[in-house]
DNA sequence: TGTACATCAGTGAACGCGCGTTCACTGATGTAC
DNA sequence: TGTACATCAGTGAACGCGCGTTCACTGATGTAC
């Protein structure tokens, strides 16, 4: 019932994305000007103007790919399960890949949430950030609870529990922080030990 | 047997830190100029740069004070535990004194983890970060682990794991994206999910 | 007690930079009648 | 088929800004002899 897309996908517009996407693997964050995007896509610096009414709003629709890709990222790899696995082995593709995608692409992670960069109006921005915990996340959980692990617990306190985890996880890794304190050379050690310690190793794959 | 502090505590640099701090709880990161900080202090914009090799170093120096003071927080919380505490309780507190740290101070909190703006020879800087997480954590992690909390897991992943969650509780919590998504409105709710998904509120006062 | 020098803390002008944004304007394409 | 107008995408010059940093210089304080 939402109106299909009007434009072709090589519009200017999506130009401009593509821009700014390899300006921010390149240059991260802080080399995300207006003027650089526009340099990338080979037009005046002037030009994002006339699609993006200001820089924030062109950095949110950065954004807004970037959590479309990781929840994507998240369902995939659900997805890549297999036929057999437990809910509780499916939450944990979920959260790897969450993990994986933040350190795979950490410019477009740190962006993410660099909500001082952002445009707070930006509907899109906020249902798509908002569907990565929900859509993603907290459904997963909800099935693991119903194969026993952590039952009873409030699922979306449990999700956000989780979703912290994950998240100080990555950042802490990609700060060089965790690998200096905890001495692990290897980020999937300390993601198995943030897992374990929620318990989610331990819940048997098959059901209650 | 270091060496006892050779200036007064209020040379100039101390005054610059004061500024600094100043600017940076009233204007955020993002105010957190050299010129700012020397307008604040009330000197010329160039005298900063008399006391720091360049704006990184000031900046690593305000964060320093950050870490020195999340750590110190943290051991008060723990110290103001009644005598009988088990060590899960005085690990809880040390927890939660996290959390409020950064939710009290958020933009030092910012601070203290963009390492864009940090400078990164900052010896002084690494010892103190770290020492927060291996001090102040650690320790109070082995301590409920003699108690039975995990017993067996390997410390400093487990302190790790408990490190990430804190810090992305705190970091999603600033943001507006955990209110949102868990639907809790207090901070407390969502730190005790986690504590407890860590099975940090099972563990029984009595030792093992 | 005096002299010479060094260091400390700070001044204020200047440099050069890249930035977001504005503005008047240009062609090209699309649409109405 | 032709005409008039509107919209779209982009240009390029310009504005004004604050920034980090450099530089020559100034007093005041400290130290050696």
């Amino acid at each position: 019932m939402t109106a299909p897309p009007p434009v072709p996908p090589t519009a200017p517009r999506g130009r401009l994305l593509d821009a700014a996407l390899a300006v921010l693997a390149d240059d991260g964050v802080e080399g995300l000007t207006l003027r650089a995007i526009a340099r990338r896509a080979n037009v005046s610096h002037g030009a994002p103007l006339k699609h993006f009414p200001h820089r924030a709003a062109l950095l949110s629709a950065v954004a807004t790919t970037g959590f479309r890709e990781l929840t994507s990222q998240g369902l995939q790899e659900v997805a890549r399960c297999p036929a057999d696995a437990s809910a509780a082995q499916r939450l944990r593709a979920c959260a790897r890949a969450y993990v994986a995608y933040a350190l795979a692409h950490p410019a477009m992670f740190q962006l993410m949430f660099r909500h001082d960069l952002l445009d707070p109006t930006d509907r899109e921005l906020s249902r798509v950030s908002l569907s990565t915990f929900d859509g993603g996340m907290a459904a997963r959980v909800r099935e693991a609870q119903k194969e026993g692990w952590r039952q009873g617990d409030d699922t979306r306190l449990l999700t956000g529990a989780l979703w912290s985890g994950l998240h100080g996880l990555a950042q802490l890794w990609m700060w060089g922080s965790l690998p200096l304190a905890t001495g692990a050379d290897d980020v999937d050690d300390a993601l198995e030990a943030l897992l374990r310690a929620l318990g989610l190793n331990d819940v048997s794959p098959e059901g209650h």
